[in-house]
DNA sequence: CGTATATTTAGATGATTGTCTAATAATCTA
DNA sequence: TAGATTATTAGACAATCATCTAAATATACG
C-alpha cells in the first residue's frame, strides 16, 4: 500500500488516473496531454503500474492503459480507519 | 491537495494519522511509539500540519496534536472521481 | 528486408526528502 | 533565577525522485 500512496503523491500521476477514469487510453494519447517528454510519461505509467493502480496491454504498436481497481479498497480503507464516517460523503456540503 | 497526498506518501506519517484517529496525543507520546529521533517526528508532524491533516495546540510544556478533517473531503473527492462507486465500500468482499 | 511509428530502457542531473546531531525556544517548578 | 522537561529549528548528508536526451525494443507496412 506504500507504493500506492507514493504513486498518488505526484500530480502528473493523479492527472493520468483521472484521465483513465474516463476511459482507457494509449501511452501516446496520454502523453499528448502533457508538456513532458514521452520517457517521463512512460516512467509515471510504470510507477502507477508498479502500484497496481493501472494496467497496460499491448495492442499492435500501442500500449493501452486502463485503471486497475484491485488496490483501491486498501487505500480507501486507510481513510476509513483514520477518518471514520467520512467515507460516505454524507457531510459534503 | 498536492501537499495532502505528499503527506500521505510516508508510512510514518500514515501511522501517526492512524494513532491520532484514536484520539489526540502529545508530540512526545507520539514519538514514544517510534524508534526515531524526536526531531524527525517533529518534522513529520510539521509536514502533516502543513497539509492541514493535523493541528496542534500548546498545553503547558506539551503540544497536543489531533486530526484536522478539513481537507479529508478533497482527498476523498479524488478517489470518487477516479474510482466512482467505490466509495461506499459496497463491493468489499 | 528496411523504414516509420510507438513505447520503453539506460544513464545522467538537479531537486526534494527523511533522517540525524546540535542548538534553540518555551514552559514549569523548586 | 536556575535547572529540568518538552518540543522545534538549523544544518548536514545520503537516498529517492522527476525529468531529460540518447539508445533500444517492438510492431506495422511498403
Amino acid at each position: 500500500m506504500d507504493e500506492g500512496f507514493k504513486a498518488l503523491a505526484d500530480p502528473t500521476r493523479r492527472r493520468i488516473l483521472r484521465m483513465l477514469g474516463r476511459g482507457e487510453m494509449s501511452a501516446g494519447d496520454i502523453g499528448k496531454e502533457f508538456s513532458m517528454s514521452a520517457p517521463s510519461i512512460s516512467h509515471h505509467l510504470s510507477v502507477l503500474k508498479g502500484a497496481d493502480l493501472v494496467e497496460g496491454r499491448r495492442e499492435g504498436q500501442q500500449i493501452i492503459y486502463s485503471l486497475n481497481t484491485t488496490v483501491t479498497q486498501d487505500l480507501l480503507a486507510f481513510f476509513m480507519e483514520v477518518f471514520p464516517g467520512k467515507g460516505q460523503l454524507e457531510e459534503t456540503q
